[in-house]
DNA sequence: GTGATTTCTCTACGGCTGTAGTGGATGAAT
DNA sequence: ATTCATCCACTACAGCCGTAGAGAAATCAC
């Protein structure tokens, strides 16, 4: 409006602010109410910038999901540590229930946006492979740290604990969030329960606490067999 | 094309031909490709008929959801009993495993695509409160069975476990249909095992098996304590 | 200062979208 | 047989879409 600064002296990177607005138009008006001309219009750039950082509708969407990706790396680590070294995975199912009931909790609470946009996301990415390879790496990294959990544990089967335990997790935000259980959400209580019960469904038969282990993999090879489908 | 023949002599319900091709499209396209226009063509209607039968798009993604939620209430029932009388659920752990694990695996194999359209819709439910009401129907009605069976199981908060097993069984689906497991998806042992641990972790430190009382809901009343989102 | 180069704004265009209205064919009532 | 009501095929229209390109502005090299 008005006198629509040039040079723009304060440049935190446009396709930030693309990205973050993308995000949100995502949201609130789903893939159909994305396109080049709403977010200049929800970001207050001048008609015609989105289209010029991204061409075509497929970059429009690719730089959306980075910036998601970039966004959601930064609120896994607050809480995982409040002050700490980044790679203090507890180790204990006690510990691990903190964790994790404070990770999804957040996620329903506060998180609810991002969310949708994954989702949204997520299922262009079933028909579009450019995004695919995007989104899968973030989720191999939240993955990949439930696997180390339940090692950590003494699973006798990691890799399906920790696939199943995200699982289980992704579940119950959905249900929340998008699905037929938004009028209720579950408290931080009962997520804690929650994931309480899996891992003592999981952890049962095989030893509590091997003691001096702190960390590692087991060398059992669970999961991963059928390599693709039919 | 050809002929065109009026008066269609053999009419299955415009509506129900109207339906699944706008399911159809939602998984092909998404809700971009998902038009009036599309609608017809992908139908072979004369242009103009799905603008007809659904005047506005809100109805249009009404008749669809309508239909996908008569869709699934039908492939819920076969692999409920392959040939009995419907109400019959199973009340014992390794029966309900294998229940679970049946209809995960089927939704996994061959309903992939009628997931992903659910997905879509619910997505967009998160907008639109018309749909939200449909939506929702259908998933009570999921859930109910799951709680009804885990109070078969003598469990002692069957509310909160029959919903977190349902939620289990939804991130398992939602990772190997659109999630980033779906080049690895899960084979039908595999998530058998995953329902067997779940439910023993629900129930241990409750009786293990209250010997005659085939059915019935605990007094206690868990969950649903927040009624609404700030 | 001056020219070259990059960065961005603005506008144009063909195509597709949602939606409503018009008029013809169909079948029932008289 | 004629009239009427219903159902449906078709067309029209205004608006928005993705995308490309022309040209202004800003930056930089000298």
């Amino acid at each position: 409006m008005t006198t629509a600064k040039r040079t723009s002296p304060d440049r935190p990177d446009r396709l930030v602010l693309i990205g973050d607005t993308a995000i949100r138009l995502l949201v609130e008006r789903g893939m159909r109410g994305l396109t080049h001309r709403a977010v200049d219009e929800g970001a207050g750039l001048p008609p015609g910038s989105t289209s010029y950082y991204a061409r075509t509708r497929a970059a429009l969407l690719e730089v959306a999901l980075a910036r998601m990706t970039v966004l959601e790396a930064g609120e896994f680590a607050p809480a995982l540590a409040d002050g700490e070294s980044p790679p203090a995975l507890p180790s204990d199912s006690a510990g691990i229930a903190d964790l994790v009931a404070a990770i999804v909790d957040a996620a329903i609470r506060d998180g609810r946006d991002q969310k949708i946009a994954r989702y949204e996301l997520a299922l262009e990415a079933t028909r579009r492979s450019e995004l695919r390879a995007v989104y899968d790496e973030a989720g191999a990294m939240f993955r990949g740290a439930a696997v180390g959990m339940l090692a950590a544990l003494g699973s006798s089967a990691p890799e399906r604990h920790g696939r199943f335990l995200v699982a289980w997790c992704e579940g119950v935000m959905f249900d929340s969030i998008a699905g037929s259980g938004w009028a209720t959400p579950p408290s931080r209580a009962d997520i804690r329960v929650g994931v309480t019960e899996i891992l003592s469904g999981m952890l049962a038969g095989s030893a509590p606490r091997p003691p001096g282990r702190p960390f590692g993999n087991a060398p059992t090879s669970d999961m991963g067999d059928s390599p693709d489908r039919s």
